[in-house]
DNA sequence: CGTAAATGATATGCCGTGTATCAATAGTGG
DNA sequence: CCACTATTGATACACGGCATATCATTTACG
């Protein structure tokens, strides 16, 4: 039961592995600002990331999966911060404090939305969201819940890609109140004009 | 000068080549039912269509032109019909008449928008809409008009492309309304609640 | 029918993927 | 400082899809 341990204790280092996933990540996100991940190649990545070509694949299957370890946490991470949008009536609160975090980590979030990967990162944003959601207490009568989420989580990853696509983006309390108005509150906010 | 006629007037017949060109398209539609345009090889496409394999590139230069061809036509017919919501002030009708037509051509549309091609429709589909809404007079003061376009075509894909994926499907009456009241009002029809 | 366009079939070179192997390096514990 | 092992680098390899070229065959039109 104890052949793992024949004398000394080994415990596996992992600085080095951790440090070659970190260039890889961070890689990739560089090159996702320029192409589209089906246009980057392994090579390409491990080239720029000085990292031998075949070590690669001892972390990653292939490149999609890098990309959703990439993004996966970060989405998870911006994700919680939105929830509350579910549960405070005071929506812009929290649509301005989802804009204030998204602007603080721009470059991030300018190249997984606007770059190579968007289409895997709103898919798997709006997945993790529904499941989120699944026991919100907010829902109007006349609009399906699945459908409440899918449109506030989408359209709000829209205007958040038009925002960081200006080359003179507007100010994020701006954008809030945009976002906030014909995202959020036209979902999460009763309706004055029934 | 005339090389190009011997003695008989050559024109090229077109029939063939026509009806290669229907098969290939039909071929892809089906395909993108069921997986991404990545995952479709040309070897896949070409044998279903029951067409030489060398033959496609006589056609198209690859895959992403295939699909383009596909696509464009048919996000011009729609954006076309789609166009007078711009100018009416009752977007309601027009967007009545959007859901009709989209639920018509069901089949097809549930392809292009839930299919394997979803980005790259869309893609196009905004593309070709800034372009056709430059010109348009619609605009509120707090929103940037290519905003405004932005958020209400894609918006109206989202919701489109929610509702057939559902197994059963609201009328396109009530999705209709929804989509209205979500995207299209809120941008092209003045607020009563300023 | 005869002619040219269009196709089918096949061979070929190229490139990216993913695996396997083995020598070299780096980090850990003693 | 010395082992010892995890991790890496480099390379070779098989596999498959892409795209082109070639030539015989078929189709369509006059």
């Amino acid at each position: 039961m104890d052949q793992k341990m024949p004398t000394t204790t080994k415990k596996p280092p992992q600085k080095r592995l951790t440090r070659t996933r970190a260039a890889l990540c961070s890689t990739l996100l560089t090159l996702l600002e320029e192409k589209a991940l089906e246009q980057i190649t392994v090579k390409e990545i491990t080239a720029r990331a000085d990292i031998g070509y075949a070590t690669f694949f001892r972390h990653y299957a292939d490149k999609e999966e890098l990309l959703h370890d990439l993004a996966a946490q970060e989405i998870r991470r911006l994700l919680t911060m939105t929830l509350p949008i579910l549960y405070t009536e005071d929506t812009q609160a929290s649509t301005q404090a989802l804009c204030s975090y998204v602007w603080e980590h721009r470059v991030l979030w300018k190249a997984l939305l606007t770059g190579g990967a968007s289409a895997t990162v709103k898919e798997e944003y709006l997945k993790q969201a529904l499941d989120l959601a699944e026991d919100a207490p907010k829902a109007e009568a006349w609009l399906p819940a699945e459908l409440a989420v899918t449109f506030a989580v989408t359209s709000a990853l829209d205007i958040l890609t038009w925002w960081l696509k200006q080359k003179k983006p507007m100010s994020n309390k701006e954008i809030a109140v945009i976002l906030n108005r014909l995202a959020i509150a036209p979902v999460y906010q009763p309706q004055k004009t029934d």
